[in-house]
RNA sequence: GCCACCCUAGCUCAGAUGGUAGAGCAACUGAUUCGUAAUCAGUAGGUCGCCGGUUCGACUCCGGCGGGUGGCUCCA
């Protein structure tokens, strides 16, 4: 008789063949009514798995963080239930339940689905809930789960079969008349299913290879109760609100013209200006914190590139060559062979090293026409590019000082959260396995010293070497991908850089690229949807606007303008014979920090109101004190929203 | 690039079944001088993304191209 351990301490004897739910009801009645899934030693596992051995196990319930993911699973098979019952000919292949508050499903079809097919199907799964089908589990053989899936029809699934790894049960599960090859976890009955929605169809990949046929995916969310589900259509609307292509249009910040191309922005005044504020920042903490600025050119020699490995290993995203007295010329994709000749430019000493270089350099790569996305995904971009020229000695202890960089930098632009993994070596690649190995083992150390948490990433490095990628948390918790930094011990032996090491012999330094804002244009992007374009007053383009309320304190007005002007900051004036409110809103519209509102009262005692976009009002304010004031907000470059 | 959808005034959008277009906001002009998110009136503004086809006639139907959106794949 297996023995059950609770989280409580208790232990629980149990027969034979007894299921999850089995201990469940025994624990509790109550329990066994809200139970949605188990978790053995700390493995989310469906209610119908038996326990035959000694276990830790915990009951999930609603509260559990991990609960909606169960019941997103199961409305997975819900909704290929509706699809199968509205076209019976459709295959299913599989779904998945990320932890993007999503669900999808894949079904080969010969048709794509229409919004109203969604209406259509999440009619029918609605159906399905009501009828409180209850999951069912079977084991079967692997021969016995083919003959069944042939039987239905369901060729797609069979090929899925031999992805099981031997030895693990193969697993039917049933609600109502359907029968899908899965491994679960699933609730108990589909009533506990309390809400659910269609979000969107498009067509995928059969696995993901773009040699495979389309498959027709649909996207779908489920919560335990509609309130969740409102809340999270609520989030959906609210990330719209703040997509930074409305906003930068709102507040003429960018473009892209149909004209000039796609993927290729056109700041306007006042995202230029945001640009700047941000890249004096970065030039500043780069020269303080021990970084050379250099600048190189946008095109070099095809010889160069092939040289690098760029013409072999990232010839897809390289524009085509351009002839210049008949020498082939290339867009730059990457700032580092540029560097590089820089290194190379003389004979270093391992006195001189560490080189720390850093550039703003701009790139162009091609970006199929399907991928680009407003600031976020473009053609051409700058990089806050760096490479440095390291002796192995120093390698760990320089990367370790990017990454504390890279948070100093972080939390100066508002982020304080982040998500780190460590890519390694990728299918397509150069060097040898010990370098690989060596650089990988480097960077794992250095973020093992900073303490900060990580995970691993297979497969996903550049193809000059293994890499530390940073997304940073905006304040709707979402993640960009923004850092990265990446050590190369291949483009320094393919470019023969060497140093004079103490005994007088050479050897190769070690190369360590970085970026932390990514580019520009991401960050800028950004930065717009985390602060949802209300920007913190040291990067705001206008930082305040003078509002007179009547034409008799337009001279006043200007002069307040004129002031704040001499001292430094961003402020400008409406003086239209508009009423106070329509320049208020304008104002608040153009999420500018401050309002400075001027009548008859702060003219007379040379004073200002001021109105914070966020709402909050205060009068008598002299003009010093504003000074003062801004100064220090601008200071603590931290944002009230 | 692939699949689906979309493209009407600067912006947001209306415009069954084919008969060459409208609203709100913005802009401009005038009046208003008004204390914390929209004062009133008037004016102007569109070869309905582009090219071709069908038709007596196309913003509406068909085809091609361009651009966009959501995915796939890829990525700073």
């Amino acid at each position: 008789m297996p023995e059950i351990r609770l989280p409580n301490g208790d232990c629980l004897k149990v027969e034979d063949g007894s299921t999850v739910l089995d201990v469940a009801q025994k624990i509790g009645a109550g329990l066994a009514k809200a139970a949605l899934a188990g978790r053995i030693d700390g493995k989310l596992v469906d209610l119908r798995t038996p326990l035959n051995q000694n276990v830790t196990l915990e009951i999930v319930t609603s509260k559990d963080p991990q609960a909606d993911d169960v019941v997103r699973h199961s409305a997975e098979h819900v909704m290929a239930d509706a699809v199968k019952q509205l076209w019976p000919d459709v295959q299913i292949d599989v779904g998945r339940t990320d932890h993007s508050e999503k669900f999808q499903y894949d079904f080969k079809i010969d048709r794509a689905f229409t919004p109203e097919d969604l209406e259509k199907i999440e009619a029918k799964m609605k159906e399905i809930l009501k009828s409180k089908a209850p999951f069912e589990r079977e084991v079967v053989t692997r021969e016995e789960a083919k003959k069944r899936l042939e039987e239905m029809g369901e060729h797609l699934k069979i090929s899925r079969l031999a992805d099981i790894p031997e030895g693990e049960d193969i697993t039917l599960f049933k609600h109502g008349k359907f029968v899908d090859l899965c491994r679960g976890p699933h609730v108990q009955s589909t009533s506990q299913i309390g809400a659910v929605k269609l979000l969107d169809s498009s067509a995928s990949y059969w696995r993901g290879d773009e040699s495979n046929e389309m498959l027709q995916r649909i996207y779908g969310t489920a919560f335990g109760d509609k309130k969740a589900l409102a809340e999270y259509l609520e989030r959906i609307e609210e990330a719209k609100r703040r997509d930074h292509r409305r906003i930068g249009k709102e507040l003429d910040l960018f473009s892209v013209s149909e004209e000039v191309g796609p993927g290729l922005i056109l700041w306007h005044p006042k995202g230029a200006l945001l640009r700047y504020l941000i890249e004096e920042f970065w030039r500043r903490e780069h020269i303080s914190g021990g970084y050379d600025l250099v600048f190189t050119p946008h095109v070099a020699r095809a010889h160069l590139w092939e040289t690098s490995g760029h013409s072999s290993f990232y010839k897809e995203n390289m524009y085509s060559p351009m002839d210049v007295e008949e020498q082939p010329y290339l867009i730059k994709p990457m700032n580092c062979p540029f560097h590089i000749q820089i290194y190379n430019s003389k004979l270093r000493s391992y006195r001189d090293l560490p080189f720390r270089w850093a550039e703003l350099g701009t790139v162009y790569r091609y970006e199929r026409s399907g991928v680009l996305h407003g600031l976020l995904r473009v053609r051409g971009f700058t990089q806050d590019d760096a490479h440095l020229f390291v002796t192995p000695e120093t390698l760990n202890e320089e990367i370790t000082r990017v990454i504390q960089f890279m948070v100093h930098i972080y939390r100066a632009m508002g982020f304080t959260e982040y998500d780190i993994y460590l890519s390694t070596k990728p299918e397509k690649a150069v060097g040898s396995d010990e370098d690989w190995d060596r650089a990988t083992e480097a960077l794992r150390q250095a973020l093992e010293k900073t303490e900060l948490p990580f995970e691993i990433d297979p497969g996903e490095g550049v193809f000059y070497g293994p890499k530390i990628d940073i997304k940073v948390r905006d304040s709707l918790n979402r993640s960009w991908q923004c850092g990265t930094i990446q050590v190369d011990f291949n483009l320094p032996a393919r470019f023969n850089l060497e140093y004079v090491d103490k005994d007088g012999n050479r050897r190769a330094p070690i190369m360590i690229h970085r970026a932390l804002l990514g580019s520009m244009e991401r960050f800028v992007g950004c930065l717009i949807e985390h602060y949802a374009g209300a920007l913190p007053l040291w990067l705001s383009p206008v930082q305040a606007v003078v509002l007179p309320i009547s034409d008799k304190q337009a001279s006043y007005a200007k002069e307040v303008q004129d002031q704040l002007v001499a001292q430094g900051f961003r402020v400008e004036v409406d003086l239209r014979s508009e009423k106070l409110g329509y320049k208020i809103r304008e104002a608040q519209v153009q999420k500018i920090p401050y309002m400075l509102v001027l009548g008859e009262r702060e003219m007379a005692q040379r004073e200002v109101s001021i109105r914070k976009r966020s709402g909050q009002q205060q009068s008598g304010i002299s003009l010093e004190g504003l000074v003062k004031l801004f100064r220090e907000e601008e200071e603590k470059k931290i944002c009230e929203r």
